[in-house]
DNA sequence: CGAGCATTTGACACTAGTCAACGAAGGTGG
DNA sequence: CCACCTTCGTTGACTAGTGTCAAATGCTCG
């Protein structure tokens, strides 16, 4: 319905950072309340655009941390690497997506271009120096890490209990949610990340993901145009098979 | 070492509410920096300080938000209820916590004590005056959230691909960091929740909980005192349990 | 058009969930 | 203060979902 969140004219917004807050804190005020004019300009002359290409690290943990960085256009996939080797995604991050928050002035994880990104970098004595002067900048950041929290703990939702398919179906509607709020209209949805990346996100192997895809669309829940391209075809088949995959096995005893 | 995170003398501090921030967001600063006394006097007029006995609720999932609370003593579960009437444990929240963060002006899930608890309880609507007026008081608020989004990432990472014995292995490590940044000092680990809720809240059966303790002492890692206080024998040997057992079987292909 | 990687599909083993029953605490009332 | 009762914790089977290994196929990009 009206869920006008934010709805800036398709295109990148006037000029300068820009952050999406599409939730909030308090009752009583309106859904997404995003950076006046002025604030977005102060925030512009302090930043500087920078570009990087499909796989091209951003940021690696444990570097001192110098900038925040508002993504532009692009998505971007924040990970630690363990010690084998392996990576633990810790989130994907869309435009106006703020990304680079440290602690203890280093960066916490990686960060890196899934598809090619464009954003704006903002040195952080140069961001507190603002956040120290304009109490409504620091509201904005307030929702927007409220919101991000949200989404970690829905994160933390998603791994806790549920099967594979389950999973994928929560993993797919989060991205419908999602572009849903990016683009006007969403008929299809769109996979920038690899198989591979989604396992890492759902704490699950590659095989695994694809098995659940094929399982989703043999059911006749989704469909599958190609390896980056699906559509939701059955909604409520689709809720149907997260809910009936939520809880494990099924441990038969005669 | 030195790590003196905002080291209050023990026992409640002189009055009013406080938010302990461990970690933060720019470099350059020192670690804590909790409300000063006069910040904290600011929102001792607006809160009223109340009890709940074990077992009580304290909000649920979808009532409207019209406080926050600021724990005083005591453990809170934060959990949502499942269809199934199971519930999730999203977090468990200890002294100097902020609960009750809402969305469109409802809580987004539910609190219960799980042990006795006192807390302060802050009207929504008196905060968010204060947050207007008082810059400094934003700035502490954005460090809790921080805070908060690293935790519930952790709480994610935690999920993602570990074995029960891993899990309980991190679960434990966690909470030795949070009552070490408590009290004084932490020769025993105290466990105020039950197996099923930390069944709950790290995504696996209350019976593979307790196995998993078992393993871990038996393999002489830890030592269990009675049901809710256990001792880290050998620090080397939980982390290498938890190592080991990050990843999954080990189908073994001939 | 070829090389390399992502994705898919198949086979097997292992962990942890469910069911079930017992043991241990803690709380209540007599 | 003891006996009962409810809740929590532990332990023992059995089963199935998913990870690993392996190999075939299909895209993409150079």
């Amino acid at each position: 319905m009206a869920a006008s969140k934010t709805r800036n004219p398709s295109g990148p917004p006037g000029g300068g950072p820009s952050i999406i807050v599409p939730d909030l804190w308090f009752p009583g005020e309106k859904p997404g309340h995003p950076l006046t004019d002025d604030e977005r300009a102060l925030l512009a002359v302090i930043a500087t655009v920078s570009r990087y290409k499909k796989g091209e690290t951003i940021y690696r943990e444990g570097e001192q941390a110098a900038a925040v960085f508002n993504i532009i256009t692009g998505v971007v996939k924040s990970f630690k690497t363990l010690p084998d080797n392996e990576q633990y995604i810790v989130g994907f991050l869309f435009p106006k997506d703020l990304v680079g928050l440290a602690e203890y002035g280093r960066y916490v994880n990686s960060a890196e271009a899934v598809t090619p990104v464009s954003l704006y970098r903002i040195p952080t004595t140069a961001l507190e120096t603002r956040l120290r002067q304009n109490a409504k900048l620091d509201f904005e950041v307030i929702g927007k890490l409220c919101h991000d929290l949200r989404e970690a703990q829905h994160h933390a939702f998603l791994l806790s209990k549920h099967r594979a398919i389950a999973k994928v179906g929560l993993f797919v509607q989060f991205l419908e949610t999602l572009e849903a709020t990016q683009r006007e209209f969403t008929e299809e949805i769109y996979l920038p990340m690899t198989r591979s990346d989604i396992g890492a996100y759902l704490g699950m192997s590659p095989e695994a993901v694809s098995r659940s895809f094929r399982e989703l669309a043999s059911r006749g829940a989704i469909a599958l145009r190609n390896r980056r391209h699906l559509k939701i075809i059955d909604r409520a088949l689709l809720e149907a098979s997260i809910a009936e995959n939520r809880e494990p096995p099924a441990a038969s005893r005669k």
